[in-house]
RNA sequence: GCCUUGGUGGUGGAAUUGGUAGACACGCGGGACUUAAAAUCCCGUGAUCUUUAUGAUCUUGCGGGUUCAAGUCCCGCCCGGGGUACCA
């Protein structure tokens, strides 16, 4: 029989979905192993390569782990929710629900194509009311909740109501949006409305005044995405920060249990990173600062309280409540100026552009609290009003942002720290500030000559005592906006009575979505969801706010423990038995999104004791992003003439995204663009050697940079086994590469080889020798094998293939087509290249699939050497080989090698320095 | 800007974690088979130089350093990717 992919995948794919050869039982003698995949989001383009790349070596895992006796649970489903369903429902009016619906059919479609050995009886879908009247309900419990510091966990917040009628907020340690001070008497005094506001100071899902990218012209809010230079994208529309009322998680409060999870995780070491710098914990103090003439205080964050002596100016954040009361007549208005000219610019603008020094003065003056010196109050932009308190202290000397404001408005620099070994300096040569953590202290008053480590506690200690500060600990982490103005989305199960906000009785959940006639915001600017008609419970009016993308995908990994429980979450005995995800697979790109919220909607869980692991990942690998690789057009600027890309720079053009299925090998297809756009029918080119040359960039595979490659016409030439082999050589794993087609001739000419081997005679039938193998062929065999277990473990799995080929070679080489040698192979093929494996073993005999037999063991015995081929260098350079007995003691080499006449040849009379014998490694011989 | 990650032949990449740089594959060149093509198989393939050899020299983004030995460790640069809080 020919090799025919087409066939043999088909009949396999069939058979296992028949026969449930993945369906996974919550019961089993096995230890578990949990698997996940990231789930995808259903995009209209369809499932593209970057896909499979994570889900194919999931699934090498799982089958692997499968064979190596555990009982996996591998599953999938969608993250529905999603603004591109939405954006296309305004365009077409056509509901986001059948769009939804399309996408996941045509995704399941493709999914089914490359083999993968998920049990769909456990698929979960984030817009499926089933499902989400649990994402609903865990924001109850998080509305219902307020976090204690003391006990490290979330409380009842009904526990916090029976405090503050018995004692106020007095000995209170708990998570606030601000901190509030009141007796039992003074509580008990206040009237519904009042309580509850208070309460929400404390709640774990609040409603509170959030900055938010406002775009009046559309009437909704905008991602930093989808605003570029202070306009929309869409429309180029003006864009302003502005504060609204939003739901928000405090994440904050979990900040340090997300940090000391970390250290409990199998993650590599820079996405650990990458989330400790978004948590950003800094130990500092805050220091409240009197302003002149004024009742009000400046609270400031610092993390160097030891550089109090140095202050020369104090900054505000534009959007700072004191700006509006603190500023002087005479400089009002200036400072209008300035906080609009500043509203417009993003919090990433400010960031990056952080050249370009802004600021205007107040008028107003803080009084230095230890010196009563009066210090001149500035606003500027690159103090952000998320981070701290929204203000600094400014120490020029030692802050190199602070420094150039300073030099900027000619403010006064004071040196307060004179690094290790330096003397004091005269500040106005200094180039830069010395922003070192090291050094004494002078010009300081009370802490001249400390060390920096030891003037921080002095300082903490002096304001603790003057009740002017605290020492305290700040996260650069922020709460976690929590409602969107958009349709596509979770709705919030809370009704508003006189305007407080009420939680809805947990047995009415789900709240379903309900159909609108328009997907826009109202005319009013209201969300969507104000369009419905009957938005009310009980006669009350409902949130008109959607939850974001990732309410969804939070807790999606417990659903599929027990994906139909109709009384829970996730059932106790289900959830200790799947525990947590031990192997987690997907993209970095969600380090300090998805990952970071996940682990604390997990920690919540846990505190409600509803989950039995604190977190919810084990073992975190990042599969590296494919990426697109973009084709460009230039169009000469004011014309409809192209010019090829080698030509572009005698003319002035713009770069033109064209879709990569009109190029070949960056060969334009004339005839095709034109087609492709009305506005290109009568284009014309300006061509080089008869052909227009397209140029390309490496880029994210996006839909709108038409650089889009899917996988079924691959799979329809090649076969899922070529394919899933393929993406696995193509690189590491947690490597990003652009996708490159080159190479998978390649590995479909070694399946190919493969298969040939046992179907070599002229009937192409299947050939197998009943031989007893020979030592060679065994040596081969458990190289393969170790080196196979080795790779799969350590997630090498494009090593893995290079061995598989090489093996191959090298039976091919041998004609070596012994059952003994096949049996095995099929076992070690089969995580990879499923279906050839399953047809092999089968055409051998065996009646079950391969799922049910267990890993080869390797059989070391096979693999020792009697021999050492050692390299031997002289001063570094190898010059030439020699065998050595293993036998032979380390310390005998050096003489044995000496007297080799090759190495008395180069030593050419000289005496050897030294000699260094690595064992089995090299010999080097210093001459 | 900040955080993070990568840079090795014409191309994708390998390198036992400090020990023969370029495995494996693509591509390319040559050959066999064939009327021919496809497929398949065999040989060659980092660069330069010469005395054409079991030869020499150079070579892992750039510049320094540590070491008997550096793609790998240290310091300083340059360039690409991802994230940067409402894309998922």
């Amino acid at each position: 029989m020919e090799y025919n992919f087409k066939e043999i995948e088909k009949k396999w794919q069939q058979k296992w979905l028949n026969d449930k050869t993945f369906k996974t039982d919550n019961h089993s003698d096995k230890p578990k192993y949990y698997v996940l995949d990231m789930f995808p989001y259903p995009s209209g383009s369809g499932l593209h390569v970057g896909h499979p790349l994570g889900y194919i070596a999931s699934d090498i895992y799982a089958r692997y782990m499968r064979l190596k006796g555990y009982n996996v649970l591998h599953p999938m489903g969608y993250d529905a929710y999603g603004l591109p369903a939405e954006q296309y429902a305004i365009q077409t009016g056509q509901h986001p629900a059948i769009t939804t619906e399309t996408n996941i059919k045509r995704y399941r479609a493709q999914l089914d194509k490359l083999g993968l050995s998920f049990d769909w009886d456990r698929i979960v879908r984030t817009d499926a009311p089933a499902y989400y009247k649990w994402t609903q309900w865990v924001f109850l419990q998080l509305f219902s909740s307020y976090y204690c510091y003391d006990a490290q966990q979330a409380r009842p917040v009904s526990e916090l109501i029976d405090c503050f009628k018995q004692q106020g907020t007095k000995d209170l340690n708990i998570a606030s949006t601000a901190v509030l001070d009141f007796t039992a008497e003074q509580w008990n005094k206040k009237t519904e409305k009042e309580q509850q506001e208070i309460l929400m100071n404390y709640r774990l899902a609040y409603l509170s005044d959030s900055i938010v990218n406002w775009c009046s012209a559309l009437g909704t809010v905008l991602a930093n995405d989808e605003v570029v230079g202070g306009v929309s994208v869409r429309g180029g529309h003006p864009v302003e920060r502005k504060l609204m009322k939003q739901w928000s998680l405090r994440i904050t409060a979990y900040a340090e249990r997300l940090l000391k999870g970390l250290e409990t995780l199998s993650w590599s070491d820079s996405l650990k990173e990458i989330q400790r710098n978004w948590i950003g914990r800094s130990e500092g103090a805050s220091i409240r600062f009197a302003i002149s003439g004024h009742a009000d205080f400046l609270e400031i964050f610092t993390t160097r309280p030891d550089t109090v002596f140095g202050v020369s100016f104090m900054v505000l954040s534009p959007e700072h409540e004191l700006n509006e009361i603190i500023t002087t007549n005479v400089q009002k208005e200036s400072v209008e100026a300035y906080i609009s000219w500043a509203k417009n610019r993003s919090e990433r603008e400010r960031q990056a552009e952080v050249k370009m020094v802004t600021g205007v003065f107040t008028g107003a003056f803080a009084v230095h609290p230890f010196t009563g010196e009066q210090i001149p109050i500035w606003i500027s932009d690159y103090v952000l009003a998320g981070y701290g308190t929204g203000a600094i202290m400014a120490v020029p000397a030692h802050d190199s942002r602070d420094f150039a404001f300073a030099r900027h408005f000619n403010l006064p620099v004071t040196q307060v720290i004179v690094p290790k070994g330096e003397q004091p300096e005269d500040t106005a040569n200094w180039e830069e500030s010395k922003d070192g953590k090291e050094g004494t202290c002078i010009n300081s008053d009370f802490i001249n000559e400390m060390p920096v480590k030891n003037a921080i506690s002095a300082v903490i200690k002096k304001i603790e005592e003057l009740n002017i500060g605290y020492g305290t600990v700040n996260y650069r982490l922020r709460d976690a906006i929590f409602s969107r103005q958009r349709y596509w989305g979770e709705p919030f199960p809370i009704y508003y009575k006189e305007g407080i906000p009420y939680p809805m009785a947990e047995k009415d959940l789900p709240l379903q979505l309900p159909d609108i006639d328009k997907y826009l915001p109202t005319e009013t600017g209201e969300p969507p969801l104000a369009r419905a008609k009957n938005w009310t419970y009980n006669g009350y009016p409902l949130d008109c706010n959607t939850m974001p993308g990732f309410a969804g995908s939070n807790g999606y990994y417990l659903r599929y423990m027990e994906p139909d429980n109709k009384e829970a979450y996730v059932g106790k005995q289900a959830n200790e038995y799947w525990g947590n995800v031990d192997l987690y697979m997907g993209g970095a790109e969600h380090a300090t999104g998805h990952l970071l919220y996940a682990r604390m909607w997990n920690k919540f869980l846990f505190d409600l004791g509803i989950v039995s692991k604190d977190e919810p990942f084990q073992k975190l690998i990042n599969q590296g992003m494919i990426q697109g690789r973009t084709s460009f057009v230039y169009r000469e600027r004011g014309t409809n003439r192209f010019i090829s890309l080698n030509l572009k720079n005698n003319y002035q053009v713009d770069s033109i995204r064209v879709d990569i299925n009109l190029v070949d090998n960056d060969i334009l297809d004339i005839e095709q663009f034109k087609n492709w756009r009305s506005e290109f029918a009568d284009a014309e080119f300006v061509l080089e050697n008869g052909k227009y040359i397209c140029g390309y960039e490496i880029e994210k595979m996006s839909k709108s940079y038409y650089n889009v490659q899917n996988p079924d016409n691959l799979v329809e030439k090649y076969g899922a086994d070529t394919l899933r082999m393929y993406e696995m050589f193509l690189g590491p794993l947690e490597q990003s590469k652009p996708w490159n087609v080159q190479g998978i001739e390649g590995t479909a000419r070694f399946i190919r080889k493969f298969w040939k081997l046992y179907h070599y005679n002229d009937e192409n039938n299947f050939c197998i020798s009943e031989d007893v193998p020979s030592l060679q062929e065994l040596k081969i065999l458990h190289k393969t094998i170790k080196k196979i277990q080795e790779d799969i473990e350590g997630f090498s799995f494009n090593t893995s293939v290079s061995a598989f080929m090489i093996c191959v070679n090298e039976l091919t080489e041998l004609k070596s087509n012994k059952r003994a040698i096949l049996e095995p192979l099929c076992i070690l093929i089969s995580s990879f290249a499923p279906h050839i494996a399953e047809e092999l073993w089968q055409l051998l005999g065996n009646k079950e699939t391969i799922s049910y037999t267990s890993f080869p063991l390797v059989n070391e015995e096979y693999l020792q050497e009697s021999t050492v081929t050692y390299p031997v260098s002289f001063n570094g350079k190898t010059r030439f080989m020699l065998e050595i007995d293993v036998h032979i003691p380390v310390e005998e080499i050096e003489a044995l090698v000496l007297q080799s006449p090759e190495a008395q040849r180069w030593i050419e009379g000289k005496t050897p320095k030294k000699v260094i014998v690595v064992p089995k490694k090299i010999i080097n011989i210093v001459i």
